[in-house]
DNA sequence: ACAACCTTGACACGCCTGTGGTAAGGTTGC
DNA sequence: GCAACCTTACCACAGGCGTGTCAAGGTTGT
């Protein structure tokens, strides 16, 4: 047993509805374990993590989505990685220091097609109907 | 003058539709510098940026938004923290060391409303009509 | 001065999210 | 064995996202 409270009992602590319970769950975010038969057991811990994580959503003004997508974040090395490289790249200077050196490298790639596009001015076809 | 290109030609080089670097731009993600009557302006740094993102996108399977988010996370330090703080609260035990410290400070001033529910659970008024 | 480009603003449309229902069927307590 | 609960699986509906497209109006190059 271990008092635990059924999903419409958890609804009515917490202030959540039982549908958002279920939804809360399908995102990865609080997971109550089960009984035998299936229902969902929620715990004093997970009831605190429902209510603190309403007050997160309200304060901060944010979504279920983007705390799932935090989770992942912190959960995906390579994902964070990824977005925080790209993140770092440069901000907002066109021409910096640090930014000439990975620009020389890339722009090598792509300088003659640049040209191309840049000789296509003329004629209609810039955007093809 | 320094060489630029117009949205219509950077769509070109880069892949995107102009419709969408205009959304991108709007995401905050990448700004180009205006004509000085207002037309946008992408340098190398820029259309380097736009493909990189491109890649981005599709290697991670996301979506503009959730690099916003990602980017919001970073410079929004008290975001970050309260959400970093939520989902360092007790992941997955129901009954753990660090989790009894603050369970009990928080326990305490639910107590009561917890009991009553349970006290509840005979009644027909769980979930109010 | 005209064509070809740019700007913002809007409508549209399909898909996803957040939310509430409802239906068909197990579980449980009295 | 019945009422009251639970489960999953759908339908619905508003609002946001990703995109295209169109309109009304400025800019620009030849």
């Amino acid at each position: 047993m271990s008092e635990a409270l059924t999903i419409n009992e958890a609804a009515a602590t917490t202030g959540w509805s039982a549908r958002m319970l279920r939804y809360v769950e399908q995102a990865g975010l609080i997971e109550p374990r089960r009984s035998p038969s299936g229902y969902r057991l929620y715990g004093a811990a997970e009831l605190q993590r429902l209510r603190t994580l309403k007050e997160l959503l309200a304060a901060q003004d944010i979504a279920l989505g983007e705390v799932g997508f935090a989770q992942r974040l912190r959960r995906d090395r390579e994902l964070r990685d990824s977005i925080d490289g790209w993140l770092d790249a440069e901000p907002r200077r066109p021409a910096e220091v640090a930014d000439r050196d990975w620009l020389a490298f890339e722009k090598d790639k792509h300088t003659a097609l640049l040209d191309v596009v840049r000789a296509r001015r003329t004629p209609t076809e810039t955007t093809p109907a």
